[in-house]
DNA sequence: ACTTCCGGTGGGAGCGCTCTCACGCTGTCG
DNA sequence: CGACAGCGTGAGAGCGCTCCCACCGGAAGT
């Protein structure tokens, strides 16, 4: 059997760093009265907390973390949690955002962020070993699809945890922060109805995914409140490939399809891609819109109409909100959802080719 | 003064996962043997060994690491340091393809990745004071520009350290990984000369970034080995709108151009941006070349012809480089660099706009 | 005046682990 | 047949820190 940790470890190396010990020491005063002189100053003499703010100084004395987390039973280090089987989704700068939130959240802190990323269900299990072993103080966890089973786990275990995306089974005990999902599907049928679109379909995303079914049933809202039909809905992985090969399906057996609404851009790349070789113009044939307002919206062979939400807040909030419940254990604080907004590019302007339009 | 970290500790949190001892007398040996049977199992007979390992299952028993580092004086953990000021670099995928690989390579190991992002220089003093405490058992910096002086900071610390990218005053002392620049500059004035193009011109990255510098003069030597002349330089920021603004400078300078290799992807976006004003086609009148092989270059407009490089084995090779200083310190390993490749697409294919070519 | 209180202090225990050391115990060799 | 390995084991110390508690002196209360 092997349950130990893979790699033991080895060899103490030379002691370098001066201990508390010698801190009080060079202070003269008492390692108790140093700690306290550390650790925020309370119950000590100016004299004493100059004294040792000075050897601190002087020393360069930095505390040992593993002695002190041996005993407060707290690292000072958060882990975020990225369940993804799938490289692929890791270069999404979706990750890059969320990380920068998050860094920017602890920056005021000492907290440090740890990465945990599992691709495999064996690893899976490994970050669940990990996290319930006290390593962290807490956990926010990036809800792709499969953080359903984390969820409960996690809750579980009593790990302040905090969800970017809602996950799959948010009972009232799960934290969350997300994005109107619901919003941004409706805006995205609002903006096409505006422009005077009328036989509207959707590319979807998976239906395990909550983002993915929230901007679908934002969609069918939008499109009911336009008075219009709810229209043909195909479902594709949130790559590109996948989305193309969608939009050649829902082209195929709808030609006369007047707008899309790809529930993300590198989707929305995809649908472009099977327009254009269907011989479609857009927007003049068949007008865009995208989600994320990824970089390739902008870059695209035809710049996108997309929706657009406040993703570094939201990471930036979730990481306060971590702290917050780590600093007071048993505070449930509420979802907080960030509103979208519709960002309008060409492919759904009526300027360049115009051949639809009627509003 | 505030020389103590920001955050005090708090309360002691109930006791909760069971210890060692524990383990110990479930197994019904001692704490030593416990260990010891933890720990690789060396001098362990086999049946201590079944016992502690079935007491580890029952108790669902996880080592307690601050202990254990407390006496190991090793963390089991590395830092990924990526000293950016600007938000914005974050965002390069790049960064994902590093954190993917380093993780790649940490796989089989109990060891965890601690990311650390200085945007400030205060930040970044605090990063170091963060290193040198002995949190961490090596780092990976991701060497942009300014990781000179973290070089020597932390080559004088004696902490295992892998650079990605060279840094700038790389001594025999600093090792580091890094993609063939020069080749891949090389590579470049090669496929533009070799498609007959005569007047090229480059638009470099800053003049204070290894990599930016390692392109140049890698596209000098080609130049000098295709007997052309040096032609005209002009140096961006590494960004879209920066490259655009020096490249219509070069096109207003130099009308004649027939050839353009841009250091970056993005750099050749804004490239391709200033040309398509200028009312140049590309590549009819004007063949262009990028660098990294970033997602952009494939969605372009003109899907851009571009130097790729291995990057994720790049980032593999970093962390298992680092593992292995670790584990035997002292021995600095050699730089390793990786080669790079040309890929063709349209916008230096001469098929579509065949009014170029002569080989 | 004596008690009571409280801010400042130091001693000591102990967090959970690893590691050194000394102690049997079985073999194996002179 | 005594000596000497060498393996498996357990007791104990101690890593650097925080926290509880006891202590002390001076200010305030009765």
């Amino acid at each position: 059997m092997k349950t130990s940790s893979p790699r033991p470890l080895r060899q103490v190396a030379p002691r370098s760093s001066p201990t508390l010990e010698d801190l009080a020491v060079a202070a003269g005063v008492s390692r108790s009265t140093a700690s306290r002189a550390i650790n925020g100053g309370d119950r000590v003499s100016p004299e004493a907390q100059a004294a040792v703010d000075r050897a601190v100084l002087d020393l360069g004395y930095i505390p040992n973390r593993a002695a002190r987390s041996l005993v407060t039973r707290r690292t000072s280090s958060i882990a975020l949690v990225i369940p993804e089987p799938d490289v692929r989704v890791m270069m999404d700068p979706f990750f890059a955002v969320v990380i920068t939130g998050i860094t920017e959240a602890l920056r005021e802190t000492d907290v440090q962020l740890v990465l945990l990323m599992s691709r495999t269900d064996d690893d899976s299990s490994r970050t669940l070993r990990y996290l319930r072993g006290g390593h962290v103080d807490g956990a926010i966890v990036v809800s792709h699809h499969e953080a359903d089973s984390w969820a409960r786990s996690l809750a579980e275990t009593g790990l302040p945890t905090i969800f970017i995306g809602r996950p799959w089974d948010a009972g009232s005990e799960v934290t969350y922060v997300d994005t109107d999902n619901l919003g941004g599907g409706r805006l995205a049928a609002q903006h096409l109805a505006g422009i005077g679109r009328r036989r509207l379909a959707t590319v979807a995303g998976p239906a395990d995914m909550t983002a993915a079914v929230d901007r679908l049933r934002g969609w069918r809202t939008g499109l009911a409140e336009a008075g219009l039909p709810e229209g043909p809905v195909v479902h594709a992985d949130f790559t590109t490939d996948g989305a193309a090969a969608a939009a050649r399906r829902l082209i195929a057996e709808h030609p006369d399809i007047d707008g899309i609404f790809a529930a993300s851009d590198l989707m929305a790349l995809g649908v472009l891609e099977a327009l254009q070789a269907a011989g479609r113009t857009v927007p003049g044939d068949v007008a865009l819109v995208g989600y994320d307002n990824h970089a390739v919206a902008e870059t695209a062979p035809t710049p996108l109409t997309t929706i657009t939400q406040p993703m570094v807040e939201m990471a930036v909030k979730a990481g306060a909100m971590l702290l917050e419940e780590i600093e007071a254990p048993g505070s449930h604080p509420e979802p907080v959802i960030y509103s979208t907004e519709l960002v309008e590019r060409a492919s759904t302007s009526v300027a360049p080719t115009a051949s639809a339009a009627n509003a």
